[in-house]
DNA sequence: AGCACCTACTTAAAATTTGAACAACAATGT
DNA sequence: ACATTGTTGTTCAAATTTTAAGTAGGTGCT
């Protein structure tokens, strides 16, 4: 068994990455939006006040702060978010959702969510979506911590 | 249940990130290879006579044609592969391996299966490995096929 | 207060990716 | 042979992303 899991790595790589193509491909055909305006559309609806700082956010979707700042700013162009200055600190300042951001999120959704029915859960029987739930669930908390705390590989072996 | 596969998905997607950029930045710092450049040697390693068409090496790394030009560019510059033209189809070139890009792959190969191994399949048991491998497998295999023939072939049971 | 050092974000320049247009060739029909 | 259409890969400009500085606030120490 132990010689199968380099294929499968790859196997969820490949798959993953088609998938990722085919499903931005969807939802930039029926809404305009590319894939990070949705999961930044997502974030900030699911908040209280519909805002988050610059930084919680850029970690949020695993984003560089420049990137942020460059994804925010054309989408502040386009209207679906604003910028305002943190109150509590006069550094930061904070991603808003306007109305027509999360209008624009409505509108969106139900095709996106089509989409990766289609896609990818249509296919997958309850096992299986427990079984991913549980696998990316485990990586995720496993990474985040990862990325704060002590993050060096170990040492090598020296194998081949 | 239908209510956990949004979460399921998004929880999948956002790990799947993180691991990306996480292997990566190890696969970087322990060879000087991006993500990109590994795969391209994998895939030129694997293939008898270690070329490979332009358009072949694109499908399989889910490339644009363009981006191919320019990763084989670079790759060319930092002597890694080299390109010929295709003997039966003179409007065709093959990217081709060269010695110190195979040199460079068996150098870094090992660093690379002990980054995956510890990043994600230390943490995973023999059901959850069987369990990744049997969704992503028939994921792979649907999405390649709805990217090929768009209507006829679709449908048609390939044999592979 | 004054000063060294963080932190949060932006900006500027370089690298990469995309998308449209292109050139060279192959395949097909006349 | 010759025009017609489709493939294969490249090129160029524009958009995106990264990397490296830069800016403006905060924090803490004396």
């Amino acid at each position: 068994m132990d010689r199968d899991r380099p294929a499968a790595w790859r196997t969820y790589i490949e798959a993953s990455q088609r998938l990722f193509t085919r499903l931005e491909d969807d939802l930039r055909a029926a809404s305009g939006l590319s894939f990070a305006d949705y999961h930044v559309l997502v974030l900030l609806s699911e908040v209280p006040g519909h805002r988050l700082r610059m930084g919680e956010l850029a970690d949020r979707l695993v984003f560089s702060p420049s990137r942020l700042t460059y994804q925010i700013s054309t989408m502040q162009r386009r209207g679906l978010v604003a910028r305002q200055p943190c109150p509590q600190d006069r550094r930061g300042s904070e991603a808003v959702l306007t109305a027509a951001g999360l209008l624009a999120l409505r509108e969106a959704a139900p095709h996106h969510l089509h989409s990766v029915r289609t896609h990818l859960m249509d296919d997958l029987d309850d096992a299986e979506v427990a079984c991913l739930t549980r696998i990316f669930t485990r990586l995720g908390r496993r990474l985040r911590e990862a990325d704060g705390g002590d993050a060096t590989l170990a040492t090598m072996p020296g194998d081949d």
